[in-house]
DNA sequence: TAGCGACTTGACCGATCGGTCAGTTTTTAC
DNA sequence: GTAAAAACTGACCGATCGGTCAAGTCGCTA
């Protein structure tokens, strides 16, 4: 029974992965509403009144996964200080946010859902600790342009305008993928975006590498 | 009866702009399957029989209204010759496109949830029209950095940049307010944020303004 | 005034929606 | 071995889905 210290997963514990794993990926296709338990569940290979006995509702479901999401951002993007070269800051700002893109591409399109829908989850928290997160970086990038440590650049349109970039590549892959008629974006696509979005934004903001 | 040389609008005219006005509301933002005609019906204050009596269908209403879509952006987007100034083309394409996300966010957030789904109506339209659109314009961006006019930057990804960055403004509006903390995005928003778009971007590529 | 085509709409169809529940099977604890 | 707990699921509920249809109303011309 439990005298194996490192646990394997409960059978709870599988089966809530696979449920959420299968609802990021038809809640981030066709949004809340669009989206069907019934759905969910053959993307699971479970019955329906499974899917619903582990979750309770759709609703909660969709609140779990907006969570899950939210705790994915906040644990992937580093701190920074005042001390640090903002080149370098922006650089492993725009590199970390890409990297989600790719490994997270269902959550980055859940949230971009959500957003379109105008955000009825997610509302305190837009208003709440992601206004705080913008507004500290947004402090430290004003104080490097009053150092003349980079070009004057409001900082919040700056930040909107590396998320926009980078969230483009996840969010609108089936746009990228028709013009470019590729299958599927390789790691050197991302690399190369990476370092195209890093030259001009750096650059932009009067910046150099390190 | 047609002594009126002015047309005043049809009664067919007249109902079929509410209902596509009121549809556009309705799927940008739940999408395709998100929408329901019986919430489209109330938006356009008309029975849900009359709406179908019009449309004909939930598909030909939403295919129709992607067409409404591409077509404004098509006249919207003006065209460019290798002999224009790039500086003045970038800027100008910025803020055109910048302005249609002011005047039709709707229309921007119908087409986002649209490419969310993975287009599944509009693939040719962005494996056709649309790619060549973007090739023409690669082309002649590639030409003005072979002649030292810009930084040699992919112009493919730097369409993109602009694109994901002007559509931010209405795709991810709801954002964009709660973490400003506004109401609504007033005309001095838009042109503050086009400002800072312009100036990070043509910096970014090496241009100044003319 | 009769007739015609465009317009309007409530009633209705089978399918699917989110969710409940009773009943069964499987796992766990002692 | 046994009983409690956890996991599982088919049947079912009222509501809503997209769509059809027949019975209208309305404005017009002959």
């Amino acid at each position: 029974m439990n005298d194996a210290i490192a646990a394997e997963p409960t059978v709870r514990e599988r089966n809530e992965r696979r449920i959420f794993d299968a609802a990021e990926l038809v809640f981030a296709r066709h949004g809340y509403r669009g989206a069907s338990i019934q759905a969910i569940a053959a993307a699971a290979e479970l019955p329906k009144s499974n899917v619903l006995y582990y979750v309770g509702s759709k609703r909660r479901l969709y609140v779990a996964l907006l969570e899950r999401t939210m705790a994915r951002w906040n644990t992937a993007l580093s701190d920074i200080s005042e001390d640090d070269d903002p080149a370098t800051v922006i650089e492993t700002f725009i590199r970390s946010k890409m990297a989600l893109s790719q490994t997270h591409p269902l959550s980055s399109r859940l949230f971009a859902n959500e957003i379109l829908q105008g955000a009825p989850f997610l509302q305190e928290t837009l208003a709440g600790s992601m206004r705080e997160w913008v507004e500290s970086r947004a402090a430290i990038f004003r104080r490097w342009a009053e150092q003349g440590r980079m070009d004057p650049v409001d900082p919040v349109w700056l930040i909107f305008l590396i998320w926009s970039a980078t969230q483009h590549y996840a969010d609108f892959e089936a746009q990228v993928l028709g013009i470019t008629g590729q299958a599927g974006l390789a790691d050197a696509d991302f690399a190369a975006a990476s370092d195209c979005l890093c030259q001009v934004i750096l650059k932009g903001c009067g910046l150099t590498r390190a």
